[in-house]
DNA sequence: GTCTATATATGGATAGAC
DNA sequence: GTCTATCCATATATAGAC
């Protein structure tokens, strides 16, 4: 009962953390913003946290557990391309979802710093790297797909996906909508998943029934 | 004379500067590390570059001019598929090149901070973008392209380059190259103008003759 | 658990000597 | 142009009262 009370504020203050840290960097923010931010006394962070540091592997740890969930989802399906096209749904939906979070995965992995938590990040993005990989290897053992460059073809669709995500603003002046909102509500949602499936079926070379 | 050698050494403090900043974000680096690996005093930023923050537009401002680059390029050209493949080469080209620019250049895109700054590089990107738009609407008004959703086709051509060239660690554990200087290569550079060639042209319909 | 007050470090910037 | 020394703001973290 205080448990859950105290792990919804720990969860509060993750969510408010995580929201700063993917807009402006981990070290653009200050934990007297995090703290004013969340509403909370400054010295709460060391309580809950331990440090800055810490918070933010938190924050990081909290979301990165997955690929599970991909597997899960691909595995319903027999077909290469529904195991495809459900493994495409369901990035575009994470990153719409995450959009924030993603914002920190990437940004993590293109620097050549603070290395324990690159790898960390940089070994579960290449276990989902190489789910994608399966699949499509599969299907062009199978006939189903052209020959392509997987390696290349997998970044295409992460590629694809996260420039829509973590380019808010740019997303909004490009496709003329109002605001952010907007631009991750469920018509460009739809609109997006439309292009890729179509381009993946071209590009892959799929058969219509 | 004396001019040429205060350029040069303004313009190798800014090379650092580049660097340094792409690599870990503005708030990460302090400009004693600068000052220290271009092995000048810290008290020459100031007089160089008058701030920080200058120094960090500079950096920008320097290399944020092109757009008739393309325009240029392009113009060569007369069939719809030459003038976007002679885009998407030098797309790749510059993205190769300036890999750490451009990896400033997202980052302050994903940031909803900074404006000035921000708004200045979405009006150049901005315009990049009306100019690879304008070639593919013009293809299908031509026949020479099927229909597709143009504003997304080219936010996938740029999403793809730049998930390649901005994701360095990434790109060779997946391409399983020893290290960035091969993922950088003039041959994995060859295998992404490939990739992307045949990408496009099985998502436009491009007809080989 | 929550707060204030404070210790301590580091950052940007500049004054002024050379 | 270049350097040293220093000012001042801001950062993280914690000790200790409540």
């Amino acid at each position: 009962m205080e448990e859950t009370k105290i792990s919804d504020k720990r969860d509060y203050i993750l969510d408010v953390a995580e929201r700063l840290f993917a807009e402006q960097g981990f070290e653009a923010i200050s934990v007297r913003e995090i703290s004013k931010a969340a509403d909370i006394n400054i010295a709460m962070v060391s309580y809950y946290f331990g440090s800055k540091e810490k918070l933010y592997e938190d924050v990081i740890n909290r979301k990165l557990i997955s690929s599970d969930t991909i597997a899960k989802s691909v595995g319903q399906h027999t077909s290469s391309m529904d195991k495809l096209f459900a493994m495409v749904d369901l990035y575009i939906e994470k990153f719409f979802e995450r959009r924030l979070f993603q914002n920190i995965i990437f940004r993590e992995m293109a620097m050549n710093q603070r290395t324990a938590m690159a790898e960390k990040i940089a070994a579960q993005v290449h276990k989902n790297f190489l789910l994608a990989y399966d699949i499509i290897q599969t299907g062009i053992d199978n006939k189903e797909f052209k020959k392509v460059d997987i390696e290349l073809t997998v970044m295409s669709i992460i590629g694809i996906v996260r420039m829509y995500t973590t380019s808010g603003t740019m997303a909004c002046k490009i496709l003329k909508v109002e605001d952010e909102s907007e631009a991750f509500g469920k018509k460009q949602k739809d609109r997006l998943r439309k292009h890729l499936r179509q381009l993946l079926i071209n590009h892959l070379g799929i058969e219509s029934k």
